[in-house]
DNA sequence: CCAAACCAATCAATCGTTTGATTAGTTTTG
DNA sequence: CAAAACTAATCAAACGATTGATTGGTTTGG
């Protein structure tokens, strides 16, 4: 059937994406993927047609899903921009599931000096979402909401710079917190609020030196 | 002679930090390691054991570096609590050499499942900086130079993760900075004092409710 | 029956590592 | 002092193991 041969295509990705972003692409081995995958060594090469098309193929069943997180928040006009800003966050922040190792995956394969064409691809899909950030500070600083010698490109470090640092490091983020990132139900319940409270108030008093942090 | 000797595996040192940063350790062969070196292949295991010796070697040069990094800032009492704060950013972005490959190292190699034993060193050093800033922060909110509804914990995370984003990113950074982050003239004049003036400004502003920024 | 799906066996290439020989410099010995 | 013994450094060559990829044939489903 038509829908097994997906439902499988789509294990084999589930497989691999776990496994690269364990271990990195060089180190995860064509073997190792199939065999946790259960399926014979020939059927990535015959699906996938190389190794690295199956990495690529990783990253393209991921690439929608990626390019929805962009929905076209800056160019709602009924909304302030401290609040475009604050559902961007609240996004963000959502779609942080440390569990997904999709993150690790593009942040480890971005920092290689190696090339690949997928390089390119990579940072043009993560350029959408800076200057997504980018329009909405700078539309804030021309309608008076923000002050006017922020520093927006810094800013955008800040927040993706924040959010990878849990994700990338969650040994130590484990250790600082005092409870493992990785648990899920301590990440649902209380590390994902208290995330969205911080970056909140970070921003808020550095864009608008609001004290009113009502919490 | 005995210089001699250290110069030249200080030499190879040199040349496996910079392939193994680029590359990964999985990434790079030790045949081009000792290509890249100009020595026989063989060297390599001579002085160094295995190539998970020589990348072991490779860190442990550079530990040395990284404990005097934290110079007990903290326990000078003559400096108020905010302006050891500002010498702990000042000293974090004037080792931030982006050329230095040693930082990537480590961030992909803790990224990584837990497959050192190594692992647990290097988390140990890193905690030693956290703690460095944290007992700063819990200092500033005692003596109420901070306020007292500050989040320490996410606030090293934005330290550390704005700074390691530029650097583990630096294809982005450049695209976002409309420089080449990695070009050292515009590293050292324009983007260091640039970074540390928005880091200051952004600590300040959330720590401090002081509108007062002057620059 | 035929094409698609699948698999065991195998490919050449590359991996990290080891080997045995050679060199050069130092120490020991007669 | 000079010959002999020893040592560390270096090298080309080869090792077994593993890599990603391919083959040729078998099974399966429509």
């Amino acid at each position: 059937m038509d829908k097994d041969k997906i439902d499988k295509k789509d294990h084999i990705l589930d497989v691999a994406e776990r496994v690269f972003s364990d271990l990195g692409f060089d180190g995860a081995s064509t073997r190792m993927i199939s065999g946790e995958a259960g399926v014979n060594m020939a059927m990535l090469n015959y699906y996938f047609g190389s190794k690295e098309g199956l990495f690529l193929a990783v990253f393209e069943r991921k690439i929608s899903s990626f390019q929805t997180l962009l929905q076209n928040i800056g160019n709602d006009e009924s909304i302030s921009s401290w609040d475009k800003l604050e559902k961007c966050i609240d996004n963000y922040v959502d779609r942080m599931i440390v569990n997904n190792c999709f993150q690790k995956l593009i942040n480890r394969e971005m920092s290689m000096g190696k090339r690949w064409d997928l390089t390119d691809k990579i940072t043009e899909i993560l350029m959408i979402n800076v200057m997504e950030l980018k329009k909405i500070f700078e539309e804030g600083i021309k309608n008076g909401s923000f002050r006017k010698d922020i520093d927006p490109e810094l800013m955008i470090a800040t927040i993706f710079g924040t959010k990878n640092y849990i994700i990338n490091a969650p040994h130590i983020a484990s250790l600082m917190l005092g409870h493992d990132i990785r648990d899920e139900k301590f990440l649902e319940e209380k590390f994902k609020p208290r995330f969205k409270t911080y970056m909140k108030q970070l921003l808020k008093s550095y864009l608008m030196n609001d004290n009113d942090y009502n919490k």
